[in-house]
DNA sequence: TTTCTTACTTGACACCATGTCAAGTTGACA
DNA sequence: TGTCAACTTGACATGGTGTCAAGTAAGAAA
């Protein structure tokens, strides 16, 4: 168990170097940003950064968590959890997390670009992706309470199917690379995944 | 215009160091093979490999182009391109792409993880998937000729969305991440890209 | 006022990988 | 015998991370 200080009240330059670093992740160069330009842009010497953060691994992943609270990803995800039905609950779900990732976009590439070669960076990757199967889990879990889940599909496949469909890189190929809109994204993705897990034309 | 000579006839130390790089990029490590690894593998020194390749990522470039040489991919892409119909192509397409990409998966981890930072390895890669693109293109098309593309995408998006469904990454989501067989993998995709792409039910 | 502490600064340095350079060595071939 | 190509060895520049030691500025405590 950890206990989550909001960072915002104290900490100061705490704060500093974590808007820092999310602005230069934000501006696009995910693993070309520097230790010396965060410092640079928060406005401290490089070396004061490691009176803060052990290393660049622990700094990427305090900046995910900085994000995730003022963005409050957790609200967001749980209000996707008050859909009564499988099917709502998919759709709620996957356009509270696909509106997500453009949030994370920036700490998200630096994070995955450190992920070979560092164990700590890996891992936090990991849960944060553990995090998303789980509401692709729960999601799955009602369709197939409904009777709705896809017939060649057990629920851990049907899981791994939606949580890769609802990965950074999909997002990243469609948006970034070929120019989509973020809200075609969300229709394809909901419409792709409804059409991978739902089972259809239960009634003819 | 470039002459591509077969590297397994001469350059024996050169094909020495591209299996050596092969190898070692299979085995796991994408971006932690070093040049020195690469060396010792391949039996000569570090720096003679600069006496070959100019750099650690046309090294990457050019055991990428030496696998395809080695596992035809041509001829395979070829292959599919003898359906009939965009159905049967569109199969075909996904089966022969999806079954090559474990085969160049470590080069391509590799060269990904190059890319940022180094704009010659993300030319190379960008000129790969644009060959990928090309194929899910025409299979695109002849599903539209058939009148069989679904019908709230138009060519290009159908592409994009293809070409992102048999990128890498899923491919890595759900062969490495979770186990996935080469088979199921395959199935599923093919599964996937027709309800993503061909219109449901032309003749009810 | 003096002293102590905390947060920061400066400058130097070790480490590690890439890539470069210069000066050998070795073997084949003429 | 001489020459050339392929390779070796050792040294070094570069650029980033992370560490260390000594110094400074400001506020709290005595």
């Amino acid at each position: 168990m950890q206990l989550y200080i909001m960072s915002s009240e104290k900490n100061p330059t705490r704060t500093r170097i974590l808007k820092a670093t999310w602005s230069l992740l934000d501006s696009g160069g995910g693993s070309r940003v520097r230790m010396s330009d965060i410092a640079k842009v928060a406005g401290i010497s490089r070396q004061a950064l490691y009176l803060h953060f052990p290393n660049r691994a622990e700094l990427l992943i305090a900046t995910t968590r900085h994000i995730d609270e003022v963005k409050k990803i957790d609200d967001r995800l749980a209000a996707s959890r008050a859909a009564q039905t499988g099917r709502a609950r998919l759709t709620a779900f996957v356009e509270a997390w696909g509106n997500y990732i453009p949030e994370i976009y920036g700490v998200a590439t630096a994070l995955i670009a450190l992920g070979p070669g560092d164990e700590e960076a890996r891992t936090a990757w990991q849960d944060r992706l553990g995090a998303v199967r789980h509401g692709c889990a729960s999601a799955v879990a009602m369709l197939a309470r409904d009777g709705d889940l896809v017939a060649h599909l057990d629920e851990d496949r049907a899981t791994d199917l939606l949580a890769t469909l609802l990965s950074v890189p999909i997002w990243e190929g469609l948006c970034q690379a070929h120019g989509w809109s973020q809200s075609d994204y969300i229709a394809e993705i909901d419409r792709l995944s409804r059409a991978a897990l739902i089972r259809p034309d239960p009634t003819s």
